[in-house]
DNA sequence: ATGATATTGAGAACTGTTTGCAATAAGGTC
DNA sequence: GACCTTATTGCAAACAGTTCTCAATATCAT
């Protein structure tokens, strides 16, 4: 047992098992990141998961935390998502794939899925003569008065 | 007539018009940029667009370029883009709307629409009690090799 | 415990874009 | 056309987000 009140702790273990396996060390900093990255919810930036990690260790560098996002999206561990105009921001690949919609005036993230557009996109790539590597689907509005 | 040579004429003619009676004026730089992209296919960037435009008037600003491209946007003259990675590219709002796919090894843009998938973006949209102001479907993806 | 080396923190560098400011020029008025 | 007001420009500095350099440190296999 090494730190009783760390949250999330088999999630956490299940990915540092994930990054030994894959030939890397488990740093401080790693590990501090993905505790945060396993709990936080939402779709954080760079500045959010080092402002936490901060608080866990303050001599954490945000060029680290810069580092291990590329490192854990390499792994596959995270998704990277580039809403419009804002910082890069993340969140845990984990679950089946979704799409974002951000409100335009509070900057919340809906997520959604939807099979039959996923096809759709499928038909037209197919249509054109490309197969899809991935893809980014962002609806921006605003929320109805209803 | 004043000058014999530009291309494009008679749409760089109409834009200067609607931005002149927005209250605009129409400066050199706005006419060379103007025409470049009236006459320019493709999606180029604001570097593309001011080393075409320094062909014309070597002293011309790459802050003047970036400039213009945001009050053509704001005057619905042209669309920004920002496809992964990269700087923003541009393109005529002329014709209808459209989405695109990229191909990730040579980074040609391909157009197309789906008015199905356009439909389908409402729909959910609307489910989640939002209204879309505006959206981004882009495909990355690799040319089959058929 | 020791050693090889992967990883780190700090800050410089970098890319794309915006901004402050003095100089310039567009376009309305006479 | 000359004149005036002020929008627009070029330049450079500032900015935001991210990556890189490099010496110091920490991980982990032995
Ligand atoms: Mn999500
Ligand atoms: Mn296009
Ligand atoms: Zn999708
Ligand atoms: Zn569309």
């Amino acid at each position: 047992m090494t730190d009783p009140a760390s949250p999330a702790a088999s999630d956490t273990d299940d990915l540092t098992d994930r990054l030994r396996k894959a030939g890397f060390r488990i740093t401080r900093p790693r590990q501090i990141i993905l505790s945060i990255i396993a709990s936080q919810a939402g779709h954080p930036d760079a500045r959010d998961i080092f402002q936490e990690a901060v608080k866990q260790d303050a001599r954490i560098s945000l060029a680290t935390v810069y580092r291990t996002m590329k490192l854990l999206e390499d792994e596959g561990v995270i998704q990277r998502h580039a809403f419009e105009g804002g910082p890069a921001r993340f969140e845990a690949a984990e679950g089946d794939h979704h799409d974002h919609l951000i409100d335009i005036e509070t900057g919340a993230v809906v997520e959604f899925t939807s099979e039959r557009i996923e096809a759709l996109q499928e038909e037209i790539a197919d249509r054109l003569g490309y197969e899809i590597v991935h893809h980014r689907l962002e609806l921006y509005g605003r929320r109805k008065n209803t």
